[in-house]
DNA sequence: TGGGACAGATGGTCTGACCATCAAACCAAA
DNA sequence: TTTGGTTTGATGGTCAGACCATCTGTCCCA
């Protein structure tokens, strides 16, 4: 005898399961507006708040975007912020800071190394910007914090796989929610501000001479002194 | 002259916003239960309707559980199957199939050899049992599929990393929807499911001698293999 | 002791209402 | 012609109140 799971499934549920047919089958696309709340309140036969449920939670997931007074669209561009879910679940882990590193290490190595065989002109001459603002910083202030995520994210996209970049900001996105949270404060020091851009810049001129796997050595090394500093920190 | 984005908070992205506070001071964990919507309701003085478009969503990317009668809670286990929402948004992008592929390469050789310097006895074991089932199977099958992507888990598992376990999952379930939506059949010859299934017992041996680039070699070449069928498939 | 009936709490869904915002059309003044 | 205001209709955002299905725990009775 056989039983098969009993599955509840909630209206809000089978209202995503048909947007996402619909997502396959290509009939929705990027930048394509949905019907109104009201239209498909009509369609589907169901209440405008459960409508309204499931299109919070494709919200969530930065799948589709409500504007007030216009309607509800697919979001065409994933690459602005938007809160990333997957940083939330991450914190409930334990040994977040650990593994976000270790995969960070994986994804980076080969990242980097896809970027030198493929970053456009224009993608290298962005790297080259965020390097002089490295060097011109001063300390480790805001700017140069982020000067130092646009150069990987640069990486990230140079890669031209664009579900990498997608993972790398989540990576990304989930550290610094845990560094806020655990108020870790990387050391500011000069030294390690110098050390930081000698490194960036080994990185950025192996990327640009199209060295593979000079890259991608430049980035295991300044992972590894990436790693280093934050166990010092946790120890101390 | 410098202006700011004026923010649109809505009312549930606020109660989100404070959930996640909660979890930051670890004032919620895994498995524990929330107020119910009634009382939540009393205690943020908004409708049950906001109070419900945020736990959908919460839901959605499967932080929260609710069950009717009982209330809703914190899920403690990520292992189980969930609806993984990563999957829903890669399908948007073009060329999912070869960046879900390159992907994959890149996450699993890395992830494999982890699994060989890691995997305990358990889980060596659990392997053996998907490589056995693999061999008695006759075709390629249900049954057979399910192995092999159960053998792959396994490894990911192994690996010790949980956040890459949850990548692998998102990757191979958006896989499975690609495959699904383009009606791609992968080979189910009886020269390539003995091919198929000799490259597993390869890489499972050498995970076995707990030997890290004999792993990752070998998965190395099992993923070569695939590629150039699913290849072989798009232009035919 | 065991089982059934009951009550209370909880999530799931629906309805109808009101507000804020936006786009488009129209209009008027400079 | 251009600029700014007004109106109108559609849309998302929020709320209150209602009803149902399900679960838990209690109480009572055979």
């Amino acid at each position: 005898m056989e039983f098969k799971q009993i599955k509840n499934n909630k209206v809000y549920e089978q209202i995503i399961e048909q947007i996402r047919e619909l997502i396959y089958e290509g009939e929705l696309k990027k930048g394509d507006k949905l019907p109104s709340e009201r239209q498909l309140k009509k369609d589907l036969g169901v209440s405008r708040a459960s409508i309204r449920e499931a299109f919070s939670a494709l919200e969530m997931i930065g799948l589709i975007e409500s504007r007030p007074g216009e309607g509800t669209f697919i979001r065409d561009s994933f690459d602005e912020d938007f809160f990333n879910p997957l940083s939330l679940i991450l914190l409930l882990n334990d040994n977040v800071a650990e593994e976000l590193l270790e995969l960070r290490r994986v994804l980076e190595i080969d990242c980097v190394k896809l970027a030198a065989e493929r970053a456009t002109a224009a993608e290298i001459e962005e790297m080259q910007s965020y390097i002089d603002d490295l060097l011109s910083s001063s300390g480790y202030e805001e700017e140069s914090i982020k000067a130092d995520k646009m150069f990987h994210y640069t990486i990230a996209q140079a890669s031209g796989n664009k579900v990498l970049l997608f993972f790398m900001r989540s990576i990304s996105e989930a550290m610094d929610f845990h560094i806020k949270n655990t108020r870790t404060k990387l050391v500011s020091k000069k030294e390690t501000m110098s050390e930081f851009a000698e490194q960036h810049q080994q990185i950025f001129k192996a990327l640009k001479n199209h060295d593979p796997e000079k890259a991608g050595a430049e980035m295991r090394n300044h992972l590894d002194y990436v790693e280093k500093l934050i166990n010092k920190e946790i120890e101390g």
